[in-house]
DNA sequence: ATTAATAATTAGACAAGACTAAAAAATTAT
DNA sequence: ATAATTTTTTAGTCTTGTCTAATTATTAAT
């Protein structure tokens, strides 16, 4: 098996890789990581080693199959965990990171099957962000940043794309939940804020906060 | 905090301590972790270091409140697991122990509190032993071998001794659980067998099984 | 096109935790 | 009480994963 820091390299690589792009560097991962670049060179050449990723010296990495399969269950643990702290365990949303990120390490399949089963099957994590399924293939779900919506456009907020805890915890004192309706009234050129009717409620939010909250239209 | 590297000798020598006794020795500590004795030593210098063994060269190792601490909040962490693993995810009580070595060593105390209260704060594991309190105190419950029970004595089957898969399969196979009922019908000198009466039906076992079943008398 | 700035790699060191082999201490047997 | 055996410790090595410092390669700027 892989080790939790082979994981965490791994994980860290799928989360950045955008399809159909260059590799991801070195010093990306270094920053996401928060280590130094020459701990990634290692790594890298470890993973490479062991066929896990593909690796040309001063382009960057992509997952192999195997690689991004590995790292798909990891996310996929981590995101069911983080539905069971919140379901089953009273956990906000914002308490669960730091936690999912130890438990996506416990290797059982068994566990993982009777958890997902026991949750009911969820497709999304606390934040919005889908669950991988067993074999690391993604549901892909129409959305995009409210920032995007035009003056009288509307849909439904699935997602958070900043999950820090300050935004979390922002949304929780607006009251802004994941399911709301929201609907674009306004928006004012002079410091990019929109006015929005959300759960038949309105407000006025900044330009940040727009641009971290992700809509399904309709 | 503690390695789990640390956290697993605690637990060893938690396990391996009798209370007013010598220390536990080196080459048990090393046969318990299937380490060497060359490790433990190394270890129990750091872990003395650290001021959670008190040590005396070729005596033995004894845990001090805090290293008692530590090692019963791991050993609370693996039996409320268990729990969990048993009642809410449909593993049997064979199937959960390597599971539970891993998640024993998750941090975070929201987590043990929050699962201690969903599962309804049970007082044992899914083999009868024990779960200690957050303080570390485990509540002492009279009992006593099945071989120790004398013709015509009765209890409750309660635990086991050994929690080995084959041992506890066994049992399934006979249909044998905590909570039943359990009367010493007869004693065979000969093989050294048990005739018992157990939840209204007869059987015979052996020496070895008597051995690892604990009863509470009545 | 050469220089300046940035990114990535290599070399060497370190800590944790394990191991082997050998030495030292303690215990058991005669 | 001395020898034989067992237990424990020490010394030195290895692996994993990290780091710093120095070097090399690439990209950007003039």
């Amino acid at each position: 098996m892989f080790s939790q820091s082979e994981e965490n390299y791994l994980k860290a690589i799928y989360h950045l890789g955008n399809p159909s792009q260059k590799g991801v560097s070195t010093s990306d991962i270094a920053n996401k990581l928060d280590t130094k670049a020459s701990s990634v060179s290692d790594m890298i050449k470890k993973l490479s080693d062991k066929k896990l990723v593909v690796y040309k010296k001063y382009y960057g990495v992509n997952l192999t199959k195997k690689g991004k399969l590995i790292a798909a269950s990891v996310v996929r643990k981590h995101r069911l965990w983080e539905v069971f702290l919140v379901d089953k365990l009273n956990f906000t949303w914002d308490e669960v990171h730091d936690v999912a990120e130890q438990l996506e390490h416990i290797k059982s399949k068994k566990l993982m099957e009777e958890l997902d089963s026991f949750l009911g099957f969820p497709k999304t994590d606390p934040h919005g962000d889908p669950i991988p399924d067993k074999n690391g293939n993604l549901q892909t779900i129409e959305k995009t940043l409210l920032s995007n919506l035009k003056k009288g456009e509307s849909g439904i907020c699935i997602g958070v794309k900043d999950s820090s805890s300050d935004f979390l915890q922002y949304l929780d004192k607006q009251n802004i939940k994941l399911g709301d309706q929201i609907k674009v009234m306004d928006k004012e050129a002079f410091d990019e804020s929109t006015h929005i009717q959300i759960a038949n409620r309105n407000m006025n939010i900044s330009k940040k906060i727009a641009a971290n909250l992700y809509i399904q239209l309709q």
